[in-house]
DNA sequence: AATTTCACCGATAGTACTATCGGTGAAAAA
DNA sequence: TTTTTCACCGATAGTACTATCGGTGAAATT
């Protein structure tokens, strides 16, 4: 093996990712509180000292894991809308807007892990970028409904459909997880309910679409 | 004011009373990491070693959190449930099915909020209690379909049931959320959806217990 | 070759918390 | 009335963590 012919700044570099790497590691496995300098530099295999020359101090870690975290949902939010969109006809593409998100879930479980627990967590640093998260993700379901053909063109449809987008994007969190626990061993099982639910509830924002306007 | 004419045990377990009624508020307030004996006792107006009187650890604390909490969570779900069947017609059991859960938590957010939390944190020690609730509201779920007559008769629609019951209880707490946190004024609204959702679920239930066996 | 830079190290000050201990005074029991 | 009990108190030992500091040696620069 011809190993470490790095330069310096490559082998800082190398070091700041074997941080990242095991902080999220230690993230996903114990949680927020366990996340201690003590620990991540100890399965970087660095002194705890040390973790100051690569972050200003525990909050930065925190705020480089949640743009890391972002970053990568971000990226596998956006190549499932592609892909759900190159499917064929309108049912295939209706199923595909609800298995392609359990697939991309199922893919990097850590992440929706760490944001469901960070969601409701008052003491959580990286509370605001869940909620953003969260909000992206209901926006993003909503627009993939709207793609189906399912808009919404007064005030109440509108906050229907994203009340149906969160609802939707609920289950599909409840779901995954499921799937992850074992419960659940089919996912494909999971995106027929999803599709389902869907229309049912879409089924709604069309009938009363097609009302007159008499409603308070 | 006739102030305290209390005998000594009365005084302890109003003490007691005390100390848990600042923990649940603080544990809403500040998450699981905020809730130290510092703060509860001085919260409850008591000194920090005075704590270890009344709980053995800070451990026996949370232990009794969860049975408070667990025992208020069942009593609700149980009214609930009596209250929908009181319902006049098949179509407004339906809709009460999802009020009355709806409605429940806005009564004690606190309560969905902590669930929640501990529910995907691996540090936490309400996470048994979280994991254990948050399947007996799935169960309840599932029976309370099942009473509006989607009965399940095989291995694959058991499971399916169980699924939409999940999706259905995930989709609740979304939006009894989104409701607490002031997005969606309207509760009805949101059991409107929530209807809306479990209507097209079932359809499917239904519609692929009519088919014969042939599946894979 | 001489000098500078800097990633990493061990030691440690400072902070926040848990849990224990002996003491105190008023309620309860004798 | 005398004695015992015990809920509460202040003080403090012990633990786990954050963040800083001066020192070191090898890489980088001169």
């Amino acid at each position: 093996m011809t190993s470490t012919p790095l330069t310096r700044s490559e082998a800082k570099d190398l070091t700041r990712r074997k941080l990242i790497r095991a902080a999220l590691a230690i993230l996903d496995e114990e949680g927020e509180a366990g996340l201690t300098t003590v620990r991540v530099a100890k399965a970087a295999g660095i002194a705890q000292s040390s973790f100051y020359v690569h972050f200003k101090d525990r909050q930065e870690l925190l705020r480089v894991l949640a743009e890391e975290g972002g970053a990568r949902l971000l990226k596998s939010m956006r190549e499932a809308r592609r892909k759900a969109r190159e499917a064929p006809d309108d049912l295939e593409r209706h199923r595909e807007t609800f298995r392609i998100p359990l697939e991309a879930i199922c893919r990097h479980p850590e992440l929706l892990r760490i944001q469901l627990r960070a969601r409701h967590d008052p003491s959580s640093s990286l509370r605001d970028f869940a909620t953003e998260t969260a909000a992206a993700y209901r926006d993003h379901h909503a627009a993939d409904l709207a793609a189906l053909g399912y808009t919404a063109d007064n005030e109440r449809d509108r906050r229907r459909l994203e009340m149906i987008a969160e609802g939707i994007n609920a289950a599909t969190n409840a779901l995954a997880m499921g799937h992850l626990e074992g419960r659940y061993p089919d996912l494909d099982e999971a995106a027929d309910i999803l599709t389902a639910l869907s229309r049912g509830a879409l089924r709604l924002l069309r009938a009363t679409s097609a009302k007159p306007a008499g409603d308070v």
